[in-house]
DNA sequence: CGAAAATTTGACATGACTCAACTGGAGTGG
DNA sequence: CCACTCCAGTTGAGTCATGTCAAATTTTCG
């Protein structure tokens, strides 16, 4: 198992030690996820979190006409999972799917309390990564309430450029609350200028 | 000063023991905010966070254009602040307005990362609430790209009982994402179903 | 290669905004 | 208590943004 990649990401934040690294490694398991395969579906209670070491994941929910949102992308060092659900220990209404063949790293909830509990640096780690993810969902979301759709493609491609040679437009669409027909309207105005 | 609704809100997660029912008091600070008062502009930094005792309050994004965006309300018993501007301590981008004659408790940044540091449980109870905050964004983001305007607003309704009695359909409408006209439409078409 | 999915295009329908005007209620000052 | 202003709310006409549906084409992937 290579756990070095999570290792760095944590150095990002408050390094850990070498008594942390161990207890963290004791706790994750690693695995590899096809193409198309879910690591969480509808009616599941999310029971891990996942970090993805390799690979490309997209978490969306289905709504009664059957059309899919797209909520999140996650790609290398980015961290994915229902954590509504995962606390509330309640069904998700959420799939994650693999958008390519990936490599992650699961932690189960106990281990995770445990390691809240015994090192707190993973408590502090932790809340601070959501703060960060906290930050970009009102971004979004006031992007969502103030920009016209073409706005939001444009900043989508400022950026997330990373994404965009993995992921189709019909993804983009979807995470940007337009149909793929007017993206792709979109698209073609901004070329023609 | 009554500290007592932050440690009664406490109590819903983690309890805080004596000492740092103590510790935190000792940093806490009082404030009387009157209607139309700001407690932050664009471009300050923001120091604090805020507790509501009492009151009523708006953030908010100005536009290029002299547009509002209300981000989030907050009334007795929840927190507001900007959480990016706290910790990359820049210029914050929105406003934060008492809609009514306002009690609240604040605490600095240095007293917060003490706190964090000397009792892990203040980091343990953010935690959580900034996880049930990023959760209800979540919810938020999906409602923006998945559903009508009316759809949005009548689970607003539902969502926010308490707050209907208390702030203006305009507010609404600012914080849903359409204009005040175009909600009075909805609210038409609702009542004469 | 062959099937499935992505992308584009166009005609049409609906959602939502803009602007201007009007109404009515809540303060405010004389 | 009245006149006044201010702001929320409503209405309607016209316009722009975005969705729907169907079809054709291209790309991707097994």
């Amino acid at each position: 198992m290579n756990i070095k990649p999570i290792i760095e990401h944590f150095a990002n934040y408050s390094p850990l030690n070498a008594l942390e690294i161990k207890e963290l490694e004791l706790r994750l398991f690693e695995r590899n996820i096809k193409r198309k395969q879910f690591i969480l579906q509808e009616g599941d209670v999310c029971k891990h979190y996942t970090f993805v070491v390799k690979g490309c994941f997209k978490m969306y929910k289905v709504d009664k006409k059957g059309n899919s949102h797209n909520l999140q992308f996650s790609i290398e060092n980015g961290w994915i999972g229902d954590i509504g659900s995962f606390h509330t220990e309640k069904a998700s209404e959420l799939y994650i799917e693999a958008m390519e063949q990936s490599i992650i790293l699961q932690i189960a909830k106990q281990d995770l309390l445990y390691l809240y509990i015994h090192h707190p640096k993973f408590n502090l780690n932790f809340r601070v990564l959501i703060e960060n993810a906290f930050v970009s969902l009102q971004k979004r979301v006031l992007q969502n309430i103030s920009l016209t759709a073409e706005e939001r493609y444009l900043d989508f491609l400022n950026n997330y450029p990373r994404l965009l040679n993995r992921i189709s437009n019909v993804q983009i669409a979807s995470y940007l609350g337009v149909t793929p027909e007017f993206l792709s309207k979109i698209r073609k105005d901004i070329v023609s200028r």
